[in-house]
DNA sequence: CGAACTTTTGAGTAGACTCAAACGGGGTGG
DNA sequence: CCACCCCGTTTGAGTCTACTCAAAAGTTCG
């Protein structure tokens, strides 16, 4: 592709800064990958910018805040937080290195959640206005965020842990699962040791199960022999017996 | 917009056949409508066309088959299910006229559900490829499509009704007051009448309860002078005591 | 008018919740 | 450097919501 010819000086396109983006862990995922090409992209002004980091316990946004920016994580992890109607917070959602963030504010302009740092982070900040228009001048922008869109829509609805008319056991054993494959090349996993970026009340706050039934079924899963419990860790076990355990409980 | 100077005869765009599009009840929503101009666009060769009708039971498509073609409904009603890890099905979520089907396809070209006839449809059927080329070429094309993604988004992951750590009775009010209100203006509410398009059981499913808690749950409402409890049907009653009734219920 | 299905009602059970308290580990200040 | 405190986690006890199985009642449609 070559961005000369389409260049428009309105449009800011990403920035090559080196510093930044070399180092970045959501390299393969970028936005802009495609435009990275260095001698074009030099000559634009960019479209994204490194924010952080931002430290455990700060809200990058809160519900009803004007929708700005969309924001990839390149280092950390996030949650969204909304309040029931009862009045408890409850985990909407966590976000690892590599997901886009902001999708569920773009059609109303508004954030429609809290968005609380989990683990120390560094985002990429996307301006709204200017990667919508980077859409519709560069088709390999939009089908990237075309995909993103898909996969985000694919990966939220059908995420089994959302599914709560499972049993406790088979939301907690299913995630840990996906999380395990989730977080596999990052600090997290060492083997099959997965060191949890959240505090299993949190965890168990997005599982929709209070902190003492998951601290229950954690101790059931290690008298089973399918797990070994840590502090703010488990090592899993055999992966065909853990997912046979999904099938077999009732409900 | 003027068409002409960026027709490229590989695009297909919308059918202009008067009679297919003049009764869709999904008119307003129509991806195509800003290209609707008739002058311009009869030129062109159309980019979707209705099917239809199917029939109660009916499935669309079904879990596993190849991604071809987003579908909007025109009439009728749609729902999705998957098997749950206990072999039960679940539904996942209904389709209304005016809603797009297939984003959540997109991603990995396979559709991740059944897709099940609940009411006589028609549909307007769209072409993936089709659809995201012409996205490529009209801006405005592309912008409904975003705007779609963004609020099939926010709508799907904060439905309420899908946060199961809420008690069962607040599920069920705030599903009752989302469903009125997404079908004003439809043959199925009249005054405070709501007419189900589906059955109670399958509502249930959806809700992520038994039928039989569904049952007593009308029952205890009505008991309570928030509705009325009707074969296939709940009349409401006062909106401000039905809402109050959600905040109090525990959990 | 009967058959098939949906909905309701009843009875008993169990999984998950709440409240309460003890335990443990990490961080801080004296 | 150690003691203390705070927070997250675990364990215990009792309760209740929602589930299952079962059967009756109501509804729809050929």
């Amino acid at each position: 592709m070559t961005i000369s010819k389409r260049t428009n000086p309105e449009i800011r396109l990403v920035k090559v800064d080196k510093e930044d983006c070399d180092e970045c862990t959501a390299y393969i995922d970028c936005i802009c990958a495609e435009v990275r090409d260095p001698g074009a992209a030099k000559k634009i002004k960019p479209l994204s910018s490194q924010i952080g980091p931002y430290l455990e316990g700060d809200y990058l946004v809160r519900r009803g805040d004007k929708f700005k920016s969309y924001y990839l994580v390149k280092k950390g992890v996030i949650r969204s937080e909304i309040v029931s109607y009862s009045g408890r917070n409850k985990v909407k959602w966590f976000y690892f290195p590599g997901d886009l963030i902001g999708m569920e504010a773009m059609s109303e302009g508004v954030w429609p959640a809290d968005l609380v740092i989990t683990k120390t982070t560094l985002l990429c900040e996307l301006s709204a206005e200017d990667l919508e228009m980077a859409a519709q001048t560069f088709p390999e922008i939009q089908s990237r965020l075309f995909k993103r869109f898909g996969q985000r829509i694919l990966n939220h609805e059908y995420a089994l842990a959302s599914d709560f008319s499972e049993a406790s056991i088979t939301r907690v054993v299913e995630y840990l699962l996906q999380l395990y494959d989730r977080l596999t090349d990052t600090e997290w996993v060492t083997g099959s040791r997965l060191q949890l970026p959240m505090t299993k009340t949190i965890l168990a706050s997005y599982l929709g199960m209070s902190a003492e039934t998951f601290s229950r079924i954690l101790a059931q899963l290690e008298k089973d022999g399918l797990i070994v419990n840590l502090p703010q860790a488990v090592e899993l076990g055999d992966r065909a017996r853990i997912e046979a355990s999904m099938r077999s409980a009732q409900r």
